[in-house]
DNA sequence: GTGGTCTAGACCACG
DNA sequence: GTGGTCTAGACCACT
């Protein structure tokens, strides 16, 4: 369900988030489904269970999941981000960086399209 | 000339290179022009030289610039990073977050095409 | 398992570098072995961490070793080198003064030949 | 008569001495031939006096080049460097890092003596 | 003057 | 525990 890089810089905690994240987009996760507990995904994809709160943790903080206590960890009704302004700074810092270097590579505003788009279409 | 951002989370040294590269790709500095010394910069943004150092390694690793032997350091004839598969692989990657979290605040195609053009029209 | 040459000018995180490389090529150390921490091997050879992660960083580049985080250092599923033009062309500058010396000394290609591939067969 | 590459780590000292040390191999200068007077070759060379004197200094140590007072400067009659052990032992030294890297490129025996040969054949 | 290397410390995020 | 970053100094070779 979610596939894990050890190697690179990306933190787990993060890959797991956007692993979440991406089943939800997919629909193979929705609004009011159960996801595994920190215990058992841990077990699964061998790691730490710290590592898995974590991850859990600003899931819940971002909306995207709700914990009920003795119940079990789900999938919030509305799994939406809100576009707020801040969040929208945020990415827009994210994406700065990368877009700098495509220009570098000489890729214009077309090209920087196509490439996004193509990205866009894999989530 | 380099604004740095001492809070975020992002290095200083990655910093100093991205302010480079902007003053490159708006021609505020072109191929040949000398660029302030290790230490010159040091003094001016507050650093240890060690910081700018190594800024600079990585610009000339990546092609960007190139230090002459006791006479300093200049931007190069062709400041243009290769586009070789790896890193647009590695692009690519860094792209994949901050375009799923636009995808999740509900963008679509259109709206995301807009949303990189207006950042590559910045730069 | 790696010994260092102080005296010289060679800087010592070269000699790391070369020091694990050496490793590699002789079996010592196998693709997914673990190497020394940046602190554990910066204590055996008496010099500062710094100096080693610096060893480190440049020979993940190379593609050579993989770091996780939080983990270790890890020896690459395939430590080879990728042998791009570029790569070859620094090579062979950097054959091109000691082979011009064999030659003023009167070496002829035969006694080359001999020359590099008795160093080749203590690797 | 001298072709200096000012980016590259190479010392421009250096170069000059390889540069003079070319010529006498291709016999393009000969025993007994005199050679440019400091200023004149700095002049040439577009860089300062102290280099090409740094490089002249380190030629006559070496026996290739003879400076005769008030005369000027001339290529020894035996320009040939003796093969002595040490001699023999730091050329060796110098060639251990290219070859380990052409080794850890997937370079086999024979192919690292036809890369040496077609190094020695350009000299 | 320049950049390159190294030391001896420190703090941080990650697992 | 791990590696990554940064500081505040120092010494060196080169031009």
């Amino acid at each position: 369900m979610i596939n894990l890089e050890f190697k690179g810089n990306k933190p787990i905690y993060e890959q797991i988030i956007e692993g979440i994240k991406l089943n939800v987009m997919r629909r193979y996760l929705k609004p009011g489904d159960a996801i595994p507990s920190v215990r058992k995904l841990a077990l699964d994809l061998k790691i730490t269970p710290g590592t898995v709160a974590k991850a859990y943790q600003e899931l819940e903080r971002q909306g995207v999941i709700e914990t009920i206590r003795g119940k079990g960890t789900f999938i919030a009704e509305k799994p939406l981000i809100k576009a707020d302004e801040e969040r929208l700074d945020a990415v827009r810092q994210k994406l700065k960086s990368p877009i700098m270097e495509l220009k570098m590579m000489g890729y214009d505003k077309k090209l920087l399209k196509e490439f996004v788009s193509s990205i866009y279409d894999e989530l």
